[in-house]
RNA sequence: GGUGGGUUCGUAUAACGGCUAGUACUCAAGAUUUUCAUUCUUGCAAUAGGAGUUCGAUUCUCCUACCCACUACCA
């Protein structure tokens, strides 16, 4: 038995989104359950759509959830460009080995299940405009092969001639004619397809002397001795030229499965950029700026933690088959499996995203998150000492959902409030409420014995307690008075009653 | 248009062909709390429609509807 190995093969046409994230992830998964490889691949045969930075992004992306690649990197974090021991197969950018392509494609020529094109572009626009204004769709295949600029229909030298003369030919499959092909998809199960709905695909351009996704794709595959191709839903059609690929190589084929697409919160479509922008959410895992300019915010920077994005997106159409839904990545290597993976695209919910954060929020130890919250104190003009700070945070982290949320919640210990929530000051700020705070603020020395004391009198301690919490909070909701006195101290309580005494 | 895929509460999902279709998020109500949040309890809410096979269908088959993907010298 071969051991397994999988590969996740990216396009660097721009910031890798979720759902890539997501293929990676269970690309990672499959790998490490069985003890095999995982691969990383560049797949930028588009010297059109090459977006300067993708590459970069993509690495630094699934370093920040974890998903470590055993081939494909090399010591510094960069894409292995010389093979070595770790790296046999290097290089792992295809454009880079571009050379080794070429004599592939030709292979397929001779053994006659591809040909040369010399159909210009203009000339295939205008067989699809007239076969549209007929009502039909233009297929380049068998129906129409016999007709088109191509090795079929000419003698050898008028073949050999244009290939010398001519720089923007193509190598293109020869799709069978009428043949069921048969395939088993290891989340859908079996389907057929009938050749005569297939076109003969590009496979080489001579034009940049790159092969198009689908020979690099099958050629790598093989070479990489890959075993399972797991992908997105949007190759499955073009799973049959894959097979047929396979076949006319006579090499052994890979198993597949294909991902349902992770869909938009509302509405029908797969998630977008766009859709993230509007709804308020990230769509991908690091911030990104585009080459124009525009920022797309990130996971990351807006405070999720790497396992939990990397919890809430396994959960996004694979389930354990059992009730538990947190995860960690060790627990995800053991329980994940393919054929617990849906059928169908998952809507992402944004409530549940957060929901996560806020379960490892509250997993994680005062200490990192003191140490989270202290550089976001300097940038509020406080100093405090850490040990302080990790008793605040346990305080709070019951109450947040990102670390960016503890200044908001404890701001109020650091500093006196500079204005009052009105509606809250209308409600408590009364001169008989007032009147018994200032009293048993005065005669007390603890909070615990203010609370005595008010409950002693038969005071409304609800009345009176909010009147103090007005005064040192500004508003009438937060900590407990009990923790905000002992942090802030006797004096400064005082301080900030005199003041919303002469300010309210 | 053609080809392929899909369809269980609003969302993510569970349910060898067999209990009252379960769980989580959201939402609502109540309890707890000096307030807010937390926590706890309870509640709302689904098998797209129609045939068929079967003692019995969410599950298998067919038809319809709807959704999605693909239909490039893009991946």
């Amino acid at each position: 038995m071969r051991k397994t190995r999988v590969r996740f093969a990216p396009s660097p046409t721009g910031p890798l989104h979720m759902g890539g994230v997501r293929t990676a992830l269970y690309n990672y998964l499959v790998a490490k359950k069985a003890g095999g490889d995982f691969i990383l691949r560049i797949e930028d045969t588009d010297s059109h759509r090459f977006v300067p930075g993708a590459e970069e992004y993509i690495i630094e992306s699934l370093r920040w959830c974890g998903i470590v690649p055993d081939e494909g990197l090399d010591a510094s974090g960069r894409l292995a460009e010389v093979p070595d021991e770790r790296n046999p197969h290097a290089p792992y950018r295809q454009s880079q080995r571009r050379g080794i392509y070429r004599k592939y494609a030709e292979q397929l020529v001779e053994a006659g299940c591809a040909y040369y094109a010399f159909d210009t572009a203009e000339e295939l626009e205008k067989e699809r405009a007239a076969a549209e204004s007929a009502g039909q769709t233009f297929i380049y295949n068998a129906a129409t092969r016999g007709t088109l600029r191509n090795s079929l229909n000419m003698d050898a030298a008028e073949v050999a001639r244009l290939l010398e003369e001519r720089t923007d030919w193509t190598v293109r499959f020869k799709m069978p004619v009428n043949t069921v092909v048969a395939m088993d998809d290891l989340i859908r199960g079996h389907i057929e397809v009938n050749t005569d709905t297939l076109d003969d695909k590009v496979l080489w351009k001579r034009a940049d002397e790159l092969p198009t996704y689908h020979l690099a794709n099958i050629v790598d595959d093989h070479l990489m001795e890959i075993t399972q191709v797991i992908r997105g839903e949007e190759w499955l059609p073009s799973l049959p030229l894959h097979y047929l690929l396979y076949a006319a190589f006579g090499w052994e084929r890979p198993e597949f499965a294909h991902l349902p697409l992770l869909l938009k919160p509302v509405g029908n479509g797969k998630l977008s950029k766009r859709d993230g922008d509007k709804m308020g959410f990230p769509v991908f895992p690091l911030q990104w700026t585009a080459p124009d300019g525009q920022v797309s915010r990130g996971y990351r920077e807006d405070g999720y933690f790497p396992d939990a994005f990397v919890n809430l997106l396994a959960m996004l159409g694979w389930n354990p088959g059992t009730e538990q839904e947190i995860f960690s990545m060790e627990e995800l290597i053991q329980a994940f499996s393919l054929d617990k993976v849906g059928k169908s695209g998952a809507k992402f919910n944004p409530d549940k995203a957060k929901w996560f954060n806020k379960e490892y929020l509250r997993m994680r130890s005062d200490e990192e998150l003191a140490s989270l919250f202290m550089p976001i104190l300097k940038e509020n003009g406080v100093e405090a000492p850490e040990g302080t700070v990790r008793e605040i945070v346990a305080l709070i982290k019951e109450r947040a959902t990102f670390v960016s949320d503890f200044w908001n919640i404890s701001w109020y210990l650091f500093k006196a409030p500079a204005e009052y929530v009105e509606k809250d000051a209308a409600k408590f700020w009364k001169p008989e409420n007032v009147e018994m705070a200032h009293e048993a603020l005065l005669n007390t020395e603890s909070a615990e014995a203010m609370e005595e004391y008010i409950r002693g009198r038969e005071w409304p301690i609800g009345k009176v307690m909010n009147c103090i919490r007005l005064a040192l909070t500004g508003s009438s909701s937060g900590l407990a008075i009990a923790d905000i006195m002992r942090f802030i101290g006797r004096e400064e309580v005082l301080n900030r009653f005199h003041r919303a005494e002469e300010r309210l």
